[in-house]
RNA sequence: CGGGGUGUAGCGUAGCCCGGUUAGCGCGCCUGCUUUGGGAGCAGGAGGUCGCAAGUUCGAAUCUUGCCACCCCGACCA
């Protein structure tokens, strides 16, 4: 095991930090609540922006961008907008620094106070519905698809790196429809696109299912989201879809003029993903030796670790290790060879390994000798010696079984994890034993997730759409419920 | 914003209660030699506004007051 790390036993919330600071991923800022994203970490959100800008591009979306400013009064449009980002909003009040009377520093200008006042950005419904009102006059003009990757500001009380900053990175699609069916079609094509790359790059399982009206977004008629969940037993919210409905286009008076020619009000959708994903990609996977890396998600997926004696060896070992490095490469595997002579082969070893780089190739004189080199895999920690001719295939269908392998140990955590409770005092227990998810009957009021959240944490994460429509008692009340929904603590 | 805690080299810390050498140690860093199949060893070396400001004192890392930052617990958080 690492020196000097925690594990997650020990002590969750510091061996997440721990690998935060130690992989290199980010580390905080002279800011408070705002953190620096390092070059390793931000290597996996480029991967993580490839991969679902292919998939928007896909599915005939346009990038654009708008403004980090948003004049204050667009927020009050929107009652429900305003009253859910109200609390969290930066307000940029002045345009200009002056010189300090008494010559200390600089200080606010007060003669450059701004008319109305410039919100940064939380989300970008409302700037954005405002261009939307010039951009459409027919129903010629929908749909709107558009994605924008940017940066948004929350001035939230509490931080934590990744999972929740008061600067994050994110995308956020915004699109505008003609029809209420054709809104809410897009809504759960989203969603499905989420599902689709945390399962298939990410590795980690998710729920999807409809947020309840307390967790629903500020100013959406319905929310539907992707769910999972983490070592610890909590869930994390890993991405949201919104069918805005009419509310924002009435709010910026977005009409457009139909086929009958009938004056209608656009139909719209949001949806996002932030880096929140890295930290739930740490949550899912990572173990006690460090970070542990999809490789579909790896900026290295192997690395070749040199080990040699002297010069002599190091120019035969490294003279065949950029071979074998050309030999993965040409397979399509982003190899890198860390052919530093300033540290030693053990240093490396346990470097890697903590940067959660999939796979390990070691050559050394005797591999050279013997035409072999030993690999070992991240996610189980094994090593083998192969044919060194045969590591080209051997490496690119070993990253393919890591990915599948790290998907499969999830699923079988959350499996692990998932409960039902049919008696209060049932949902109490799983709670404070084991977490995770718990599948309970609800009255499906606002009021009563409200009283189970103050008495146990816990919130409905979601109604999930797969759940089985059985009829049962709320574990809180009594009442009658349709359905089981999905209760844990989140993150 | 409430309650508690912590600020000493890049990181982690001793010293503070009870003021008094040149602020000590580990990791890391630099140089050299020996090393290299799981975090190397030895020798030498560099690196400090003791969070900031005022005060008490012959003298402050140490005592007093104010401020700032960070951490934990609450409150807050689609």
């Amino acid at each position: 095991m690492a020196k000097d790390f925690s594990t997650r036993e020990d002590n969750y919330s510091k061996w997440y930090n721990d690998i935060v600071q130690r992989a290199g991923l980010a580390e905080a800022s002279a800011v408070r609540g705002c953190m620096v994203i390092k070059p390793y970490g931000y290597a996996i959100w480029e991967k993580m922006q490839a991969a679902l800008d292919k998939m928007f591009k896909d599915t005939g979306h346009s990038n654009a961008y708008f403004p980090l400013f948003i004049p204050k009064s667009f927020f009050s449009r929107e009652a429900d907008h305003v009253e859910g980002f109200a609390k969290e909003c930066a307000v940029v009040t002045h345009y200009r620094l002056k010189n300090a009377p008494d010559g200390k520093g600089v200080v606010v200008d007060n003669d450059a106070r701004l008319e109305e006042e410039l919100v940064i950005r939380p989300t970008s419904e409302t700037i954005i519905w405002d261009t939307y009102r010039q951009w459409i006059q027919s129903y010629r003009d929908l749909p709107i698809l558009v994605n924008q990757w940017a940066n948004v500001v929350r001035w939230e009380m509490r931080t934590r790196m990744f999972l929740r900053t008061a600067e994050f990175l994110w995308q956020e699609g915004h699109t505008a429809h003609a029809t209420k069916e054709e809104a809410i079609e897009e809504t759960y094509r989203m969603l499905d696109i989420y599902a689709d790359f945390a399962e298939n790059h990410m590795a980690i399982p998710v729920l999807k299912g409809f947020k309840s009206e307390n967790e629903r977004f500020a100013g959406a008629v319905d929310t539907v989201c992707i769910e999972a969940l983490m070592q610890d037993g909590k869930a994390l919210q890993a991405g949201t879809s919104h069918f805005l409905g009419q509310n924002f286009a009435k709010a910026f008076d977005v009409k457009f003029a139909s086929k009958e020619g009938s004056l209608e009000y656009v139909w719209a959708t949001s949806w996002g993903v932030s880096t929140r994903l890295a930290g739930a990609l740490i949550m899912a996977h990572s173990d006690d030796h460090g970070l542990v890396l999809p490789p579909k998600l790896a900026p290295v997926q192997a690395v070749i670790v040199p080990i040699y004696k002297n010069g002599d060896e190091y120019d035969l070992v490294c003279n065949k290790a950029r071979e074998l490095k050309e030999n993965l490469e040409n397979h399509g595997i982003l190899v890198k060879l860390d052919d530093r002579d300033t540290h030693k082969p053990g240093w490396k070893f346990n470097e890697y390994e903590f940067k959660g780089v999939p796979v390990r190739l070691a050559i050394g004189p005797r591999d050279v000798k013997n035409g072999t080199v030993e690999v070992a895999r991240r996610d189980t920690l094994q090593k083998e010696v192969i044919a060194i001719d045969q590591a080209g295939k051997a490496v690119g269908s070993l990253l393919t079984e890591i990915q599948k392998g790290l998907y499969e140990r999830a699923l079988a955590f959350r499996e692990a994890n998932t409960h039902t409770a049919d008696s209060w005092e049932v949902f109490n227990q799983l709670l404070d034993k084991k977490g995770g998810f718990i599948l309970a009957h609800w009255d499906g009021t606002a009021e009563t997730e409200q009283k189970i959240k103050e008495e146990t944490k816990a919130t409905i994460r979601c109604i999930p759409f797969d759940g089985n429509k059985e009829s049962g008692k709320c574990v809180y009340t009594g009442k009658p419920s349709g359905q089981r929904v999905v209760f844990a603590r989140a993150y």
